[in-house]
RNA sequence: GCCCCCGUAGCUCAGUUGGAUAGAGCGACCGCCUCCUAAGCGGUAGGCCACAGGUUCGAUUCCUGUCGGGGGCGCCA
């Protein structure tokens, strides 16, 4: 199981070395990977090691370049190398080897993707939604982002426990429970268990404004359920056995999985143990008869300056941050990972931040390390209607499988009018893949940080940059392969010897896809992966339209057919790390 | 008031964490199916990367300030 190593890495490393004869050994202790160039005039790859080199140095980068570059080793993959411009080193590379390398990568069980996370754990915290509600489409940032980063881990060759920390705990168990014993329709329930409690949740809601005392019933509920009330703990278990199986649902249809869900009912017999051991470490203290966690001017993270967290009510209930820091030590203990990743709203900055220092002064305080995991909020940008932001109590809510089934259905009139000689049953099959597709790809391929105003028709589009070109591309290749009638896994794949310009730019796409991988995962943008997948779609059919594969006579082009079957199988590993299944045809 | 994000083509957004001549989709206009899927391909038009300084071989990217937009700041999550 030797691992193929990307262009990148491959190049970059014949300029250390280089470097190293030239007598640069141990100048710069970083280095820089190799990336494609942007014109092919300046070759396929390029470094820039020598501008570091030289800054390092204090000597002009053209002449360490040329330095660097007497001393680089003959390798298979390069053709040329030339030194540009104030220091450039870059490099032509050999079509055929490149081709050569990604039948290797593809031939490999982890698609040639640099296995960076070998024998680490991450955990991602996901999705998360509340129980009692339907997911709608507030949450499908969390879900398909959070789904695409465990997909990238896994990739990558981490070992990944997802998470999805529900809220199943807290306050509106009791408005739920006021509503049940109030007005509970026991047909509707059994007919559709998930809508009779949230219609009696949004009730409560309009009930309490003309009933203030209503407000205090819910209290009480939620205390004695809090307290243990044999009644109440059996509705609030029926609550979230029905939400989890709402949920579970759109899940399947996302393929969305999680190792464990451990909502925050399951931490509650830490929480009291947890403020205590924080009070007695002076980093808590009491403040109105709350217990909050103050954080000086002085602190050296600037956002959480003469900020407070409070980690208990003056009630004595306990909070989001409480559960957090609980969840917290319980995941450090569990499963030792090298990362924890949560995944929510840019809204939630500040508290992360809060709840990430507290638990570092916490830590130490024990006179335990805090280097050994890395606690990353990667936050997404916030998702609105046109009218504003959404709330289930006001009842101006896009629900996830709404969305889905009107993804599916305009898929559907697509597929209907382009390929009506599909069977029914395929064309069904094509429309949930296209449409649950173009979901997942509308949210992944841009930047999770931006904000997204929510529209209908730029969600569903199947024009342009989505899902449905990576889809048709892939399935130009598979059918290829069919007409053919060759077996793509059995095919000599190494006899790929691109020569016309679009040949060569697709190779160069398909040998770029693991390191492309494995940047989006470290950097945690899933949307690098879409660009990288959408220009080889191009490329692809660029190439496509360009060079012919089967000749006239019929016989296919040996070379050009193993480059086809390469850029299938890049399109099968991309995809899959998108969350997005392959279709034969379309 | 303090803190965090954002400002790139008519619209929606990318931009490999500082690299060479800033890209794509949509929309507009002009072309291409007797040929492996036209859900495709080729071409044209469209830019003071909000503005002003600074850092250096090099800035859309980093720093400072200004203007404009969004969000957060003690008992919700």
């Amino acid at each position: 199981m030797s691992q193929v190593p990307t262009l990148a890495a491959l190049l970059s490393q014949l300029v250390v070395d280089a470097a190293d004869r030239a007598g640069h050994a141990g100048v710069l202790d970083t280095v820089e990977p190799a990336t494609p160039t942007n014109n092919p005039k300046f070759g396929d790859y390029q470094s820039n090691h020598a501008f570091r080199l030289g800054k390092a140095l204090r000597t002009n980068p053209r002449k360490v370049a040329e330095t660097v570059k007497s001393e680089l080793t003959d390798h298979p993959l390069v053709d040329r190398i030339d030194v540009a411009g104030p220091g450039f080193i870059n490099f032509h590379l050999n079509p055929t080897a490149v081709a050569a390398h990604v039948a290797l990568q593809t031939a490999s069980s982890t698609a040639g993707i640099p296995q960076a996370g070998a024998n680490h754990t991450v955990v991602i915290d996901y999705s998360s939604p509340n129980v009692a509600k339907r997911m709608h489409i507030g949450h499908m940032r969390s879900t398909i982002i959070g789904n695409a980063f465990h997909r990238l881990y896994e990739a990558c060759g981490w070992t990944v426990v997802a998470d999805n920390h529900i809220g199943d705990w807290g306050t509106q168990f009791g408005k739920l429970i006021v509503s049940w014993h109030k007005d509970l329709d026991k047909e509707r329930f059994a007919a559709d268990p998930i809508a009779e409690l949230e219609r009696l949740y949004v009730a409560f809601g309009t009930w309490a404004e003309e009933d203030p005392s209503l407000a205090d019933a819910a209290r009480a509920e939620t205390a004695k359920l809090q307290a243990g009330d044999e009644d109440n703990t059996r509705l609030w278990k029926t609550f979230i056995e029905i939400s989890l199986r709402e949920f579970e649902s759109v899940y399947q249809r996302l393929g969305v999985e999680f190792d464990v869900t451990l909502g925050e009912s399951f931490y509650n017999d830490a929480l009291p143990g947890v403020v205590d051991s924080l009070l007695d470490a002076g980093i808590a203290i009491e403040d109105d008869s709350a217990v909050i966690i103050d954080f000086p001017e002085d602190h050296p993270v600037r956002a959480v300056r003469n900020r407070k967290l409070v980690i208990r009510k003056s009630d004595g209930a306990f909070l989001y941050g409480t559960t957090d820091l609980a969840t917290l030590e319980y995941r450090l203990k569990e499963w030792s990972p090298r990362e924890i990743v949560y995944v929510t709203d840019g809204r939630q900055q500040l508290h992360f931040t809060q709840v990430f220092e507290a638990w570092k002064t916490w830590r130490t305080s024990r006179g335990l390390s805090t280097d050994d995991v890395a606690l990353r909020h990667s936050w997404f940008g916030t998702l609105k209607l046109p009218q504003g932001s959404m709330s289930t109590r006001k009842g101006n809510v896009i629900r996830l499988v709404d969305l889905l089934d009107e993804a599916v259905s305009r898929s559907r009139a697509v597929i209907d009018a382009k390929s009506s000689d599909l069977p029914d049953h395929e064309r069904a099959a094509i429309a949930e893949a296209v449409g649950i597709g173009s979901v997942r790809y509308a949210d992944l391929s841009q930047n999770p940080q931006s904000d997204v105003i929510f529209d209908w028709d730029r969600m569903l589009s199947l024009d342009g940059n989505t899902a449905v070109f990576l889809l048709y591309s892939a399935a130009r290749c598979f059918s290829i392969l069919r007409k053919v009638g060759v077996d793509a896994s059995t095919l000599d794949l190494s006899v790929a010897a691109p020569e016309h310009p679009r040949e060569r730019e697709l190779v160069l796409a398909l040998a770029r896809f693991p390191e492309v991988v494995a940047i989006a995962r470290q950097s945690h943008r899933p949307n690098l992966l879409c660009d990288h997948l959408f220009e080889t779609a191009q490329r692809l059919n660029r190439f496509y339209a360009a060079c012919r594969v089967i000749q006239k006579d019929g016989i296919a082009d040996p070379s050009r057919l193993a480059l086809v079957a390469l850029t299938g199988r890049v399109f099968r590993s991309g995809l899959s790390v998108l969350g997005i299944p392959v279709l034969e045809r379309m």
